[in-house]
DNA sequence: AAAACGGGGAC
DNA sequence: GTCCCAGTTTT
């Protein structure tokens, strides 16, 4: 969980997920759907499905015994198989995470982009040669602790930190222009028309395939165009938001289409959706698209 | 080697 | 707005 997503932020789905999953059997024995909807809202969902492969694997084989048993399981890395040898294992194995990038960058005046391959295995090599091989665990976690708390992106905090007298981004006067990071990711504008379909308490969704290369096997509501043309003449928008994922920035606007009697409602045949009410809602994987178009409409319709 | 992946918090 | 987070996998 904690891939690329801050500690703050992954805590409640932790709690959630622990409490649903007790054992690395209980997560083997559950259907991806149930991993999927207990990680819906949190991202990067190839860390569930992976997360989920790797209990079945453990489940079958039993856990890993060494670092490259541990790095053999999906969804481990080069710094989750550090951090999993050394913390859990004790064995002499570097984790190099954003944290300790920017620490060894810093303090060996390296600049390195960080974005490139060759960095990070410098960088790997580096923190090997100063890991602490009697407490390679504590060592690793106190890396990335100085990293977290006291060498920040923007503003470190040198004052306070226990290796600033031997910092070589700090002789030179470079902290802050360290690390360099050149990559830089160019965002889309998406406009997006989703239709709020409902009947009573349900509401109509669709699911994406398990072709999809985003959020494959999520429910989502459907598209407006998606809506058979009598059903599409009369949408009226009910509200809009925006919502940022990796490269798209989405401009969501939301339709309600309502029916008249029996006509059909979708241009799709067969339908690849069925109508949820709350509780079928809570029992599978959401976009969070859909959430807060969901929380939005309940908004709305409220206030107006 | 580069791109893709989700989302949110900090500034 | 931009940056980047206890990165990994796919292209």
């Amino acid at each position: 969980m904690l891939q690329q997503t801050r500690v703050e932020a992954a805590i409640p789905f932790y709690e959630r997920f622990l409490e649903r999953f007790p054992s690395i059997g209980a997560l083997a024995a559950a259907p991806e759907n149930d991993v999927l909807t207990a990680w819906s809202g949190l991202g990067y969902y190839s860390r569930a499905r992976n997360l989920h492969k790797a209990a079945k694997q453990v489940a079958e084989r039993g856990l890993p015994a060494g670092h490259a048993d541990v790095l053999a399981l999906p969804g481990i890395g080069a710094y989750t198989a550090g951090a999993i040898a050394s913390i859990a294992l004790g064995l002499p194995h570097a984790a190099v995470d954003g944290n300790v990038m920017r620490v060894i960058s810093r303090v060996t005046g390296n600049d390195s982009d960080i974005g490139s391959a060759a960095a990070r295995r410098e960088f790997g090599k580096i923190a090997d040669a100063l890991l602490d091989r009697a407490r390679p665990g504590d060592f690793n976690q106190a890396m990335m602790e100085l990293g977290a708390m006291v060498c920040l992106s923007r503003a470190p905090v040198c004052a306070s930190c226990p290796v600033a007298k031997f910092c070589a981004g700090r002789a030179a006067g470079r902290e802050r222009e360290l690390p360099v990071k050149l990559r830089k990711q160019a965002t889309r504008d998406v406009t997006l028309d989703l239709a709020l379909v409902t009947r009573g308490e349900q509401v109509f969704l669709v699911r994406r395939a398990s072709a999809e290369r985003r959020l494959a096997d999520f429910w989502e509501l459907p598209a407006k165009r998606q809506l058979a043309d009598s059903a599409d003449a009369r949408c009226s928008k009910i509200g809009e938001f925006r919502h940022q994922i990796v490269n798209d920035r989405f401009r969501v606007i939301l339709w309600r289409a309502r029916a008249s009697g029996a006509e059909r409602l979708f241009n799709f045949d067969p339908a690849p959706g069925r109508w949820f009410d709350s509780a079928e809602r809570e029992q599978v994987p959401l976009t969070t698209v859909t959430k807060k178009a969901l929380a939005a409409a309940n908004i709305f319709s409220a206030s107006g």
